[in-house]
DNA sequence: CTAAAAAATTTTAAGCTTGAAATAATTATG
DNA sequence: CATAATTATTTCAAGCTTAAAATTTTTTAG
C-alpha cells in the first residue's frame, strides 16, 4: 500500500510539506553526526597522544577558562549539556589531579563554586593555542562565506532546539 | 610581535589564513558540537521514553537494517566510528534481549557476522519511522536551499578527515 | 610444514554518561 | 516557627566508550 498515493492526500503535518524533504533532514542529520565523530575522534587523538588528557576534561577546563571567576556545578553542566553527576565525575578527577578547585559558599552552603587552579590556567593555555590549530587545520576547507552560512543554520537549528527564546 | 605584520609575510600555511579566520573556525565547531548534542539529547529522550531503548542501540540497529545481510563486528564498528570494543558491548547487550544474532562463519572461524533477528526487524522498523519523524520535527526549519548548502560543506569536511580518497 | 606476521574479535581497566534516588540546605507558606 | 516545596549537589547502578592487551584463527614467508 506504499504505492498509489493518491494526489488527495493532505499533506497537514505542521513541519514537513513532504517526505522527500523528511528523507533530506534525515540525512543530513546523519551526515552532521558523522562528521561530529570525526573531528571529535581527531581532537581525542590530540588531546591522548600529546597532552595525556580527554576531551570531556578539555570541555570543562575551557568553560572555566572563559568564566575565569568560576561555575556552580549546575552552571557548568547546563552549558556543557551533560548531566550533573557527569559533571561531579570530571570535576572529581580534575580536582584529585589538582588542576580544579571546588569553593564552597559561605552564604549558600549547598552551593560550590568551581575554579581552575594557577596549574589548571597554566596546563589549559597551553593547550588551548594547539587545540585551535587543530580545528583550524580539521576546517581549514571552510572559508568566511561558508561560516556564514553554516553559522546561520546552526543558529536557526539551536532557537528551535532550546525553546527559540534565549540560549 | 603580533602587531606590525608585514604585507610581505608569505602566507605559506596550508590551512591558515589569518588569526580571525582560525577563530571562526573554532567558534564553528562550538557552535556545531553544541547543536549536535542538542539534537542528540532530544533522541535520547525519545527512544528512552517512548521505546525504552538508547542511541547506541538504535544506531547498530539501523546499521544492521539497512545492511540486512548482516556485517562483520569490523565493519560494524567501522561504519559507526566506534572503538572494537564497544561494538562488541553493545551487541551483547542486544544479543541478551534478542533483537541481533551472532552467526560465526564456517570459512574463516575468526569472522563473526551479526545480523538483526526478526523481532529486532520488526522493533527497529516501528522505532525508524517516528525517529524520521522526530528529525523532522527538529529540522523543521531547513529547507532544501539549507540542506544543499549544509550538504556541500560537511561532504568537504569530511573528504579531509578521511583522507580526501575514500569514504 | 613451520614460524612469524596479520587479522578479527573479545576482554579488561579506567573513565564517561545518564537518570534516578539520596542528601543537604534554602525559601516559601501557613 | 514549622513544614512543605524548591534548589544544589552527590551518590548509585547501569550502560557507553576507549585504548591496550589477550585470544584465536588465518595468511605469509622461508
Amino acid at each position: 500500500m506504499l504505492e498509489g498515493k493518491q494526489p488527495d492526500e493532505k499533506q497537514d503535518f505542521a513541519s514537513s510539506d513532504d517526505g522527500a524533504l523528511a528523507v533530506r533532514r534525515l540525512k543530513l542529520w546523519i551526515r552532521m553526526l558523522g562528521v561530529t565523530r570525526l573531528v571529535e575522534n581527531q581532537l581525542r587523538e590530540f588531546l591522548r597522544v600529546g597532552h595525556d588528557t580527554t576531551l570531556p576534561r578539555f570541555d570543562v577546563m575551557a568553560t572555566l577558562h572563559r568564566r575565569r571567576d568560576g561555575l556552580s556545578m549546575t552552571e557548568l553542566s547546563r552549558t556543557l549539556l551533560i548531566s550533573n553527576g557527569n559533571a561531579t565525575a570530571v570535576v572529581d578527577r580534575l580536582v584529585r589531579d589538582g588542576l580544579v578547585r571546588r569553593i564552597h559558599s559561605d552564604t549558600d552552603r549547598r552551593r560550590v563554586t568551581v575554579i581552575l587552579t594557577p596549574e589548571g590556567v597554566t596546563q589549559f593555555e597551553a593547550l588551548a593555542v594547539r587545540h585551535r590549530a587543530t580545528i583550524d587545520r580539521l576546517f581549514a576547507q571552510l572559508d568566511d562565506e561558508d561560516l556564514d552560512m553554516m553559522r546561520d543554520v546552526l543558529r536557526r537549528l539551536r532557537g528551535d532546539l532550546t525553546g527559540e527564546s534565549g540560549g
